[in-house]
DNA sequence: TCGATTTGTTCAGGAGTTGAACTTATCGTC
DNA sequence: GACGATAAGTTCAACTCCTGAACAAATCGA
């Protein structure tokens, strides 16, 4: 698909992108009550009925894409034959190492979650050769269980929390995890059954946001940023329908954006840091409630607590959020004016407190952001939920093939 | 051109592609001593030497390339004819109307500017139909004038200071105008010259970046953020070559980021805007330097004040300059934590002033941008001069024709 | 003068889409 | 129950565009 800026263009590239494009439809319309046959694809598409045929039977032949089963016929004419994707034939596998946990997830070419563990346990006393060979083997398992039923599996992607080379580079620096310049996929690919297939890294927090564009969460906008508040707090940039990683991989580092020149010393090095002001433990800080709880994505944790006591009224709770919610919307004021995106979603602890959070985010991005007049900015909670992260790992690697189902082709 | 992702890619497409890669391959070789070959261009794309000849009859036929004289043969063989843009077949004509003058500029496919006039005034007295009535006039004289000497021109661009629907759509507002949702298109082509033109409309920092962007500025950088400071403070974004405008067009608006949350109200509404701490008049005041002079492109004006005092060793100039410089260094830094972009160019009266604003710039970007250990972050002063929008402008227009000749080939 | 070398052109062949004609399958109606 | 209308899917000649090899053109060096 689109032929690179500098590179020549051939006639196969136009195969390639227009392969893609009808695969994109069969993925939009498998969702829907009425699966689209070829002919719906070539007016859809503008293509002709002889072109979606040909391609349509590479995408078949693929195991991509499936014929249906014949419905109840209304109209006169031919019946059309349904198409959808295959939801038998190839997975994608995301992992995550975050503070407290570690989580793979399998997803089909549908987008539909076939498997999902999450371990606890904290990673921060573990090297990072140890806590990636659990999580490998998490991994491992769970690509084994996929091929067992004939599927295969299209790759790997990790997500971690922190500054990272995307999308097979080393991670820089995690300062939650405690991790400095690490060969992450090197120490993945020691587990056997990983060192044959892609294994791609990504910040957990892009691939949240991933994983919200592609349940066409942010209310079906195509640029929004997400921002996800864990320990730290990381924003994932879609811009037109596509993550913006930046120059090096490490956009969206929203947590270290300063609220006050000189505001509280943080653990980056800097001052004011979104992060004293709005992370997780600054708002159990604020609201009075010890940190001791773990907070992990499965049992009740003490952000849970931090929601019923808000929920039940607590005046000191309830100042807290509120507090956070506004250096929350002062700084995404700040990336809204900068980038003038129309959503901005609310994910990780936020999206649970996003009841409370949510309308000092609102007060503040209409108040600053210079455009709020003629298109209200949208701030709403995640549609995802506290996994995103590794489902939108999961969602990548498939999602790479749904892109470019030529390449999967030919590696397959 | 690139076929856009949800419309069928033809053969034609795969044509126009390599078309645009001639023709920029051309551009690229037609500054250097040796200008490149049908040889040369084909072993840099990657195209058969048989396609590139066909592609570059196209363009010489549509007079946008053309063969040099041949030069001194050095090696054996045929001696190659060089390949070069001609600078006398099309003209791009920027107009900007800016808080007190307007301008015209006009360049060839070159880039090389072949008109410019500045005309001095306050439009904020104005009635937006009046400034673009003037501004109008003066870009007809311009076209004149190209067509006098058998050009023609492929468009006008217009630079406005404020949020721009780009490329049509109104102004929605112009704080430092004055303005209001203004429909510019509509004004402009009021004069019959400009009518059967293409007139576009685009942000004044926009346009200043892409002019960066076009000369090779910012260190040859393809990811950046110019900032422009005049009365206000925008920014343009240029993201792996591209400049970024946002969902309405409406990105960079920087000048509206907050320093501190509770600072001093700005004319936007909100308050402790960088405006208030870095824009033009908060300079003057800081460095006790009033503020009637002109602060025109031309003539002696109260920024060449600013800087001859701080040449001098002024200590309160030198003061001042610092601190707008740490507010800007303060949001530039956030800029990039969250755009992860390598080069930050400091443009408008910021150049002049660059030697002393640029190091408290470049030091709070350096101890706040998480990724600045292993990717230094380059802040420089723009090469371009203070008529960059303008310039952009009607660069953008001739580029306009660069990155996409066919469908110059086929309106022409 | 002749071979070596490099540039540029010509031409058959292959990949890909199009558009029209054709086949297939169903519904309505007489 | 037969027949026409209707729509889906397939086949095939025509067109566009790139490729690769052969060829023509122009120059250098011996």
């Amino acid at each position: 698909m689109s032929t690179p800026r500098n590179e020549p263009a051939r006639t196969g590239g136009v195969r390639e992108h227009n392969l893609a494009l009808v695969l994109r439809q069969v993925a939009q319309g498998s969702r829907t009550a009425t699966p689209p046959s070829r002919a719906d694809i070539a007016a859809a598409t503008g293509l002709t009925r002889a072109t979606v045929s040909s391609l349509v039977d590479v995408l078949v032949g693929a195991g991509l894409v499936e014929e249906l089963a014949p419905v109840a016929r209304t109209r006169a004419g031919r019946p059309a034959t349904g198409l959808a994707l295959r939801a038998d034939a190839v997975s994608g596998v995301g992992l995550e190492v975050n503070v407290d946990y570690l989580a793979v997830c399998v997803v089909d070419l549908t987008g539909a979650v076939r498997h999902r563990r999450v371990v606890d346990g904290d990673q921060r006393t573990r090297t990072p050769a140890t806590a990636l060979r659990r999580v490998a083997r998490l991994g491992a398992r769970a690509i084994a269980g996929e091929r067992a039923t004939g599927r295969a599996v299209a790759g790997v992607t990790i997500a971690l929390p922190g500054l990272v080379q995307a999308p097979h580079g080393p991670l820089r620096l995690a300062p939650n995890l405690g991790w400095r310049d690490v060969d992450v996929v090197g120490l993945l690919t020691r587990e056997p059954t990983l060192a044959g297939l892609p294994v791609t890294i990504d910040n957990e927090a892009d691939l949240a946001a991933l994983a919200e564009l592609y349940a066409g969460g942010a209310g079906g906008s195509t640029s929004f940023v997400h921002v996800s508040g864990e320990v730290g707090i990381g924003a994932g940039i879609v811009l037109d329908g596509r993550l913006y990683r930046g120059r090096h991989g490490w956009s969206g580092e929203i947590g270290h954006v300063a609220v006050r020149p000189d505001g509280p010393a943080c653990r980056c090095g800097a001052g004011g840091c979104l992060e004293q002001y709005a992370g997780q433990e600054a708002i159990l800080r604020a609201a009075g409630v010890p940190a001791d709880a773990a907070t992990s994505m499965g049992g009740s944790s003490a952000v849970d607590r931090i929601a019923g006591l808000a929920r039940a009224g607590h005046p000191e709770v309830r100042a807290a959020l509120a507090g956070a919610g506004a250096a929350l919307g002062l700084v995404v004021a700040g990336a809204v004016n900068l980038l003038d995106v129309d959503t901005v979603v609310l994910g990780g602890i936020y999206a649970p407190l996003a009841e409370w959070i949510g309308p000092a985010v609102a007060a503040e991005v209409d108040r600053r952001v210079l455009g709020a007049p003629w298109a209200p900015v949208e701030v709403r909670a995640s549609s995802v939920g506290p996994d995103a992260a590794v489902l939108g790992a999961a969602r990548s690697v498939v999602q790479g093939v749904l892109d470019d189902p030529a390449s999967w082709l030919t590696a397959a």
